[in-house]
RNA sequence: UCCCUUGUAGCUCAGUCGGUAGAGCGGGUGGCUGUUAACCACUAGGUCGGCGGUUCGAGUCCGUCCGGGGGAGCCA
């Protein structure tokens, strides 16, 4: 990127003047006051754009300027300023901004409700419309843009097709957890069938329809016919779950891949995380230190070693195995064909590995019907990648391929084949051996970023009782 | 949904054994100063989440409802 490129109209963006050279041209800065700082004969102003987490420095001489306007530039007030910039006097900036002409765009009183100091992430949220002005907020809303940029970039760039997935869907069979039903329906006086039932046939769609869970099923159909391919969408689960790493409305990324096995699946899934980690770093730099210093300590740290080593392996049963020696440790005894828990998941990564681990080969009671079937009769292909801190983070699996023990699988589980039949289609027509996962964007975000809470790294978080803005 | 915890000034919190409230920051005013979480002084600002109960008296004890946070389950 060139710095001193203009854009359409636009001024130079904070984060490029800062990186000028002082010298006798004209320079006009935008932004928002983070804070001012009067001296006697001069008042100083931090102006943040959002471009970058630290602020130009604009100094004013007060002979210069109205008294009245430099009272009314507050903290919270968009303004601009033409100057020079100089080699600053005071340690913390290379250069600043020296005014000549200084505008108020839009004046804060004293109700702005961002004061000069530390909030917290409970109170941002309740003024989540202004929260992104925050240095905590601004640097998560640059880190996610960031890595979005980079999921599409790590496919793109390896052969993968992006697809769309649809949002609304008649398939209630998914079995991936609540789902938000979708209606034009007048809930006052919803149609009925002679026998009482809700007459579906007179809603919109002609049946009942949801919000997606999951891209996937519909993924193996481009995956089927594109080769790789890979969404990137919003999903919805309506579950009643009140945890600071669950929401109702989050988005997913889902790479599906044919002619590919749980071991390139599982390749795949490290080379796109340690691809998605090691551009942010790069692109993030002063955001990560923030990350670092004042969120979580030490998470640059980790991200960097994360991004640059092998994850361990590890097969369920061997996990178990583990996870027995240190049973004393678990409020839940972990033995084979349990549910791995969150606070196994968590031994795991954080005390035996110290290091993000894949878990393979899970019994197939534990896990969904399309997982390939392992030949030992009791496993399927399945894989989590557990992290330090959060637990899983992504889930995925080789899928079934063969139709017959699909087949079989959605018979135990008391699924219908008519409501799957386009799904059974990829197994009669041309099937490949095929895989992909699932991650959770969110999930990504606060563990690159260091935050705690889920509903800091999305703009307006969606969860029960919870849809303002 | 269950368990724990919390709700006091604009924000973050203190408030002892039940006797109707304080600090820091922020705001305002004044002072000082090339400042950078600026500093110093003064000042304004409160139905103590709502409702009900116990008591001579409730921010404080009890019940209930609502909101916040943490943990669990489910999962991404």
């Amino acid at each position: 990127m060139h710095v001193f490129q203009r854009r359409y109209n636009m001024s130079a963006l904070i984060k490029e003047i800062k990186k000028m050279e002082a010298g006798p041209q004209l320079v006009t800065a935008e932004g928002w006051v983070r804070t001012k700082r009067d001296s006697k004969t001069v008042c100083f102003i931090e102006l943040n754009d959002g471009t970058c987490l630290k602020g130009l420095q604009v100094v004013a001489d007060k002979e210069k300027f109205d008294n009245n306007l430099l009272s009314s530039i507050s903290t919270g007030a968009s303004i601009v300023c033409e100057g020079t910039l100089t080699e600053s006097l005071g340690s913390d900036q290379a250069v600043e901004l020296s005014a000549s002409k200084i505008t108020l765009l839009g004046e804060a009183p004293e109700s702005y409700p961002l004061q000069k100091k530390r909030h917290t992430l409970e109170y941002l949220r309740e003024i989540a419309h202004l929260r992104p002005r925050t240095n905590t907020i601004g640097a998560v809303a640059r880190v996610r843009s960031t890595m979005a940029y980079a999921v599409h970039k790590f496919f793109q760039e390896n052969g993968f097709y992006y697809v769309n997935t649809p949002l609304i869907t008649a398939s209630d069979a998914e079995g991936a957890g609540q789902m938000f039903q979708v209606t034009t329906f007048d809930l006052d006086n919803i149609p009925k069938t002679e026998e009482g039932k809700i007459d579906y046939s007179k809603d919109f769609f002609g049946k009942k329809t949801n919000l997606t869970v999951s891209g996937q099923l519909e993924g193996e159909t481009y995956a089927t016919a594109l080769r790789n391919i890979y969404t990137f969408g919003p999903t919805f689960r309506a579950e009643n779950s009140n945890t600071k790493r669950h929401l109702a409305e989050f988005w997913m990324i889902e790479p599906e891949m044919s002619f590919c096995t749980l071991e390139g699946d599982m390749e795949i899934a490290q080379n796109f995380l340690q691809y998605i980690f090691k551009y942010t770093l790069e692109h993030c730099e002063e955001d990560m230190d923030f990350f670092s210093k004042f969120v979580e300590p030490g998470v640059k740290d980790t991200i960097i070693h994360v991004s640059e080593s092998p994850f361990v392996h590890m097969t369920y049963t061997e996990a178990i195995k583990e996870l027995e020696k240190s049973k004393d440790k678990f409020d839940y005894k972990p033995f084979w064909g349990c549910d791995i828990q969150t606070e196994h998941e968590r031994f795991l990564a954080e005390e035996i590995c110290k290091s993000p681990v894949i878990v393979t080969d899970y019994p197939k009671e534990i896990k969904s019907f399309y997982m390939k079937l392992n030949e030992d009769g009791k496993t399927v292909r399945a894989m989590d990648v557990l992290v330090p801190r959060l637990g899983e983070i992504i889930g995925g699996s080789e899928r079934e391929a063969g139709l017959d023990l699909l087949q079989q699988r959605m018979k135990e589980l008391g699924l219908r084949e008519e409501d799957y039949w386009w799904y059974l289609d990829l197994r009669r027509f041309g099937s490949v051996p095929h895989s992909g996962f699932g991650l959770g964007f969110e999930r990504a975000v606060q563990y690159v970023t260091g935050m705690q809470n889920i509903r800091d790294v999305i703009p307006y978080p969606r969860a029960v009782k919870q849809a303002d803005f």
